[in-house]
DNA sequence: ATAGGGTTAG
């Protein structure tokens, strides 16, 4: 909102107006400065100085008149437009054509048609004016009728039914639509449309073929257009094209330019060029808050926080858009206060600004002071919805979710459909078939069936709620089917344990990516049947799909569970190979692998490893555990204690179990007593269990009889059996007499076999 | 008066 002030004498310092009486003459060159005047004010929302300024003018003339009514159709005041509009007697081609405009980007397609079919005269501005303004409305078949229709065409027809096009995302059409026109029409903007375009559904080999055809037919490219072809390149992975445009950008004295140096930077931040990106950012002769935003958010991206906050701080200026990165990058890092602390020292938070805070707070579970914001924002937007929606969703929230979508459909708002997405994902996690259909109906209702999101969620709920039939139902009758689709209807095959529907499917899909390819090969892990993942998975690297983390981690298991260690090291060779060896959970995977085979592979990894969380270092504890090196194990312990990760559950699992085979019994004493004493972990019957193989290993039977009578949680069937075999090692009759009627009472007559 | 262009929230 750009608030309205006392207009400034300056304004009017140029002209003669307050001395001249209404009825003198002006000088033509004084009303051109009026109108440019009046232009000046409305572009600054002061529509009401603009019209102060207008009704001074003693001869308007039609630049006048049109100037004032477009100035009233930029603010939004559309009746005062039309009643300036009726009140012109010298009304032209241009007004009418400004009034046609203005009904369409208001939604007023049947009142700009009316416009257009009074109009007394028509020129091909008018005619580029319709179809433009159905292409605005998403009126695809209209804007074509027209454009067929048009007594003759220029670029700009042309250009504005392939934008049209590109918008809907019917890039075949577009394509068609550009193939079609004149070599020597085409201009830089019908390039740029069809890039961006391509660019925009994500197809950037497509974008990239397009840039390097403008460039064959000798087009210089536009400081536009490189930056359009970095977009394209930015998701083509090659650092090599960066260069390539870099240099291309050298050529045409562009290379100091902040956009497209900014564009750059994005290319090379969005290709993985991580030392590239920061090295180039460094060295740009201008930066903006384009720039600093885009590297930001990068370090962001790549989970360096510190960084990032460090670069903020060299920053020391106000951006909403930096500051909304950061309020990000502190929400990442847990420290949501500081979100907070930088969102109030935003001047004029967006609708974005706010957006960032809600999620910050729903990402940190602080839900309440979410919806608190949410209900006090002024605008809020489909990502408003989601978030907040989608808040209460992460976390475990799914009645709330659904209770704030119902309240949401309660203040009269239609949901969009970000919004029916994540409420449907309330209804899958809570496998909520009721509240799903009456959802499913809304989106109906609402016309947002069509939608690929909205069908890909309602084939997810239907799915979590085991109705396949319903899952076929909307599939089929989907207009939208996209990739996801098919992925989501593959993983719901495989939730409900449909092995052989999923594979159907997969090999039906029309395209595969590596979602696809990973939901099967990992269905085929957990089937047991590792060899055949394997297979798939080089199956996937001979089309050419370049497997992502969980992709290896899915493998690895496999492997793991195989023991097969040979093929670990296979994948442990792609891994580097396709770049994840810094990926922590690819590293963990490869730790657990390397252990469950038995090889010390896994500390070689773990030695290399740029950080580390908690499931490392329980996959380095457990793995030393479990391969017999207890010493080692309980060194690990410490080592992590000392870097300052507190130990969970599984920590001490490990480290119970290592004390046992190193036969350190006081250790493992001491390290029970401080799970409670010192971490707050209620000791589970597993730890119990350690405890019972600690002590009972060393011969303290009696000691751990009366752990198991002592303890406050149920002795099961697997705690009696590791004391009955300790029994056995250290020939304790009696107690053994005891333990094994324990065991007969519960129903296992030989648990001597089991630990 | 009609067509296009770098960053930020999910």
């Amino acid at each position: 909102m750009i608030r309205r002030r006392i207009t400034p004498f300056y304004y009017f310092s140029t002209l003669p107006l307050s001395a001249t009486p209404s009825n003198q003459q002006l000088h033509p060159s004084q009303i051109f400065k009026c109108n440019e005047t009046i232009m000046r004010l409305a572009k600054l929302g002061r529509v009401r100085d603009a019209r102060q300024v207008f009704d001074s003018i003693p001869q308007k003339d039609s630049v006048t008149w049109n100037s004032m009514i477009s100035g009233y159709i930029q603010n939004g005041f559309l009746k005062e437009a039309n009643s300036l509009f009726n009140a012109f007697e010298g009304k032209n081609v241009r007004s009418w054509t400004i009034m046609l405009t203005g009904y369409f980007k208001y939604g007023l397609i049947n009142e700009a048609r009316m416009v257009f079919e009074s109009m007394p005269e028509r020129n091909i501005v008018s005619w580029n004016a319709l179809v433009s303004g159905y292409v605005q409305n998403g009126d695809l078949r209209k804007a074509r009728e027209v454009f067929d229709d048009m007594p003759e065409r220029n670029v700009t027809s042309w250009n504005s039914l392939m934008t049209g096009y590109c918008r809907c995302g019917m890039m075949k059409e577009a394509r068609e639509t550009f193939d079609r026109m004149e070599e020597g029409l085409k201009n830089s903007v019908s390039w740029m449309v069809i890039i961006s375009g391509y660019v925009e559904v994500k197809e950037y080999r497509e974008a990239w073929g397009v840039f390097l055809m403008m460039l064959r037919t000798g087009t210089r490219p536009s400081q536009a257009l490189l930056v359009v072809g970095l977009s394209a390149v930015s998701g083509l992975n090659d650092l090599d094209l960066v260069l390539s445009l870099r240099t291309i950008a050298v050529k045409l004295g562009l290379e100091e330019d902040v956009v497209v140096g900014t564009a750059v930077l994005n290319a090379y931040t969005k290709n993985g060029g991580a030392y590239e990106a920061v090295k180039f950012f460094e060295l740009m002769p201008e930066k903006n808050e384009y720039s600093w935003t885009t590297m930001i958010a990068a370090l962001s991206h790549w989970g360096k926080l510190d960084d990032a906050v460090a670069l903020y701080e060299r920053y020391g200026e106000n951006d909403v858009a930096v500051q909304t990165t950061m309020m990000s990058v502190y929400a990442q890092k847990g420290d949501v206060f500081e979100a907070r602390r930088t969102f109030d020292e935003i001047l004029n938070p967006n609708v974005i600004a706010w957006n960032a805070m809600i999620s910050g707070y729903a990402q940190n579970g602080m839900l309440e002071e979410a919806k608190e914001m949410f209900f006090r924002m002024p605008v809020r937007n489909a990502v408003s919805w989601a978030a907040i929606i989608s808040g209460f969703v992460q976390n475990g929230s799914n009645k709330g979710a659904l209770d704030l979508f119902a309240e949401l459909l309660r203040t009269g708002s239609v949901p969009n459909y970000w919004g029916f997405t994540s409420a449907l994902l309330a209804c899958a996690n809570d496998g909520d078939i009721e509240s799903g259909r009456q959802i499913h109906s809304l989106t109906i209702k609402a016309g947002a069936q069509n939608n690929s999101f909205v069908g890909n969620g309602l084939i997810s709920m239907y799915a979590k709620c085991k109705k396949m039939e319903d899952v076929s139902q909307v599939f089929n009758t989907m207009r939208m089917r996209d990739t996801v689709s098919w992925n989501s209807v593959i993983s719901g095959f495989l939730e409900n344990c449909m092995l052989d529907d999923a594979e159907d499917i997969f090999k039906k899909m029309p395209k595969r990516d590596v979602v696809s390819w990973t939901s099967i090969i990992s269905a085929y892990v957990q089937a047991g049947q590792g060899e055949t993942a394997l297979k798939i998975f080089l199956d996937m690297l001979i089309v050419g799909i370049k497997p992502n983390e969980l992709t290896f981690t899915s493998l690895l298991s496999a492997c793991a569970n195989l023991a097969a260690v040979k093929l670990g090291q296979q994948c442990h060779a792609w891994i580097f190979k396709y770049g994840f060896s810094s990926c922590l959970c690819v590293c963990n995977s490869l730790i657990t692998m390397y252990s469950k085979c038995g090889s010390i592979d896994g500390l070689h990894v773990f030695e290399d490893m740029p950080e580390r969380d908690i499931v490392t270092w329980n996959a380095v504890l457990t793995g030393c555990a479990q391969n017999g090196l207890g010493k080692e194990a309980v060194e690990v312990f410490e080592e992590m204690e000392a870097a300052g990760v507190p130990p969970n559950e599984i920590s001490f699992l490990g480290v119970l179990g290592a004390c046992t085979h190193a036969g350190l019994v006081e250790k493992g004493r001491a390290y029970f007593n401080s799970m409670t004493q010192d971490h707050g972990i209620n000791p589970s019957i597993y730890h119990y269990t350690c405890m019972v193989n600690l002590l009972g290993s060393a011969g303290l039977l009696s000691e751990a009889e009366a752990l198991i009578e002592n303890m406050p949680v149920e002795p099961d069937s697997v705690i009696w059996g590791a004391l009955l075999a300790a029994c056995k090692l250290h020939r304790d009759m009696e107690i053994e007499q005891r333990v094994a009627e324990r065991l007969l009472k519960m129903g296992h007559k030989d648990m001597g076999l089991t630990s």
